[in-house]
DNA sequence: ATCTCCTGAATTACTCCTACTTATTTATCG
DNA sequence: CGATAAATAAGTAGGAGTAATTCAGGAGAT
């Protein structure tokens, strides 16, 4: 979704302590606080800070990264917006309880998968989709109209055009989970969408790095689709579960080696 | 969750435009830049601006609010991290389309329950609970642990005692379903806790405000959790959406008059 | 002659910085 | 137990830098 917390182009070498840190690691039109804030939260969300840690002072940490007060200010109060930090005059910036994290951020997700993700995560994220997809399938088969019904058209159109091996296949891989997600009319999911976008985007990735070609997957789509315009609810739920949960298990399999 | 985006203890009384705006309206403990994310936001989630409306520039609108730049661009950032807004050099700052709204947010939600909640947004987070919890359930009654079924026991122990006419009993009734939640050892749904607890605190505040007394809903709780104690999931699962449609109900019947 | 497209300079508003002041909380001391 | 002190975040002020938009001017095509 939002382009400016994918990982900085080239990589971010940790075998440079010296570097000015943050500074250096940004590409244009990417924000010198948004890259504070990928570096921090990364930081937690990977595990180097954790629940209840407590950062160095303001002036510290701003000094040691290089940037000034304002700055690292700004970059904390994302990471505050998102429920990551906490931060009371006196008592120093903490770390929060995961549970408290925003882990549906779309951000955030991206700063999870950013490192290696750890399976658990992993799973509960599928199982989340598990439990909303096909809900949302059969709303989408009840309440879509022909605009909605020809964007997800045109996104199996495309798997089929690029394949998933291309970026432009799995771009559209996301068009049609999103596009189905709209249909449903219901704002809250169509809200999800950015989440479980990425979080396609993310494992999709993450298969593409481990050079694990997944089957085909376009038949089980189209049988998503048929369903939905059919305007069968049962089908086209029933129809997604069997999508996702295979999903799950190629990404699983990937994840094991 | 977060306290600092509830509602300013008195009243924000519009009939006083003359007021110096967001720094008056601040109690102990809430910082500025949240006031003012919380004013602002509001605004934009009430409609006041539209998607697609640029906000006075920075230095005008500080002014305006007699604030200093840094706390304003604080308050930005915030905003911008719940991708209500976005800005860029030059072009200013723009509120976005609603789909880019982290609704999910319980800030968000806060500020969408802090005017008159329009009827569609509750019904579409209804139609979510009703996808989400009883899968939550169903989960719950397979993977509960002793802690956290006991916190489910509480938690609706404290609903028997105090009622749903008091702020402990409301309170407890959110633990329920926070402790359901919980015990599915499930991340994301653990996240969407927040969520979920937000929607169900407005709402039934709401049902109070308008002196609707909600029919007596312990009994259906009851059952929920019988079912997760006995490990019965597919009964979790119905007794929860049972729960779910009553509360929708109950909500749709108030919001009507 | 008009239209389209491209280039580049001027402008504007965010971005980031420095330095200083204020407020709040915690801890200590009487 | 209450007052005071110390430490640190919060907030203020203003200026230099930077990036993106806009618009004017010109070349080329129709």
């Amino acid at each position: 979704m939002t382009e400016k917390t994918d990982p900085p182009p080239a990589d971010p070498p940790p075998a440079d302590p010296a570097s000015p840190a943050a500074r250096a690691v940004r590409g244009t039109g990417r924000r010198l606080h948004g890259a504070i804030a990928y570096k921090i939260g990364t930081a937690i969300v990977s595990g180097d800070y954790r629940p209840g840690d407590i950062l160095s002072s303001e002036v510290d940490f701003a000094q040691s990264l290089d940037v000034s007060r304002g700055a690292y200010r700004e970059a904390i109060q994302v990471l505050a917006a998102k429920g990551l930090v906490e931060s009371r005059p006196k008592a120093g910036t903490r770390v929060l309880p995961r549970a408290r994290w925003n882990l549906l951020d779309p951000d955030v997700l991206g700063w999870a998968f950013s490192g290696e993700p750890d399976m658990q995560l992993v799973r509960s994220l599928f199982e989340l989709r598990a439990v909303i997809e096909p809900a949302a399938a059969g709303f989408a088969a009840l309440r879509h109209d022909r605009d909605q019904l020809r964007a997800i058209k045109e996104a199996l159109a495309g798997m089929r055009r690029h394949t998933l091996a291309t970026d432009e296949g799995r771009a559209a891989d996301r068009d049609f989970h999103d596009a189905i997600l709209r249909a449903t009319g219901n704002d809250a999911m169509i809200v999800l969408s950015a989440s479980i976008g990425a979080v396609v985007n993310w494992t999709t990735r993450y298969k593409q790095r481990a050079r694990a070609l997944p089957r085909n997957a376009i038949p089980d789509h189209a049988k998503v689709y048929d369903a939905i315009a059919a305007g069968d609810a049962d089908a086209a739920s029933a129809a997604m579960r069997v999508l996702v949960d295979l999903a799950f298990d190629d990404t699983s399999a990937v994840m094991q080696r």
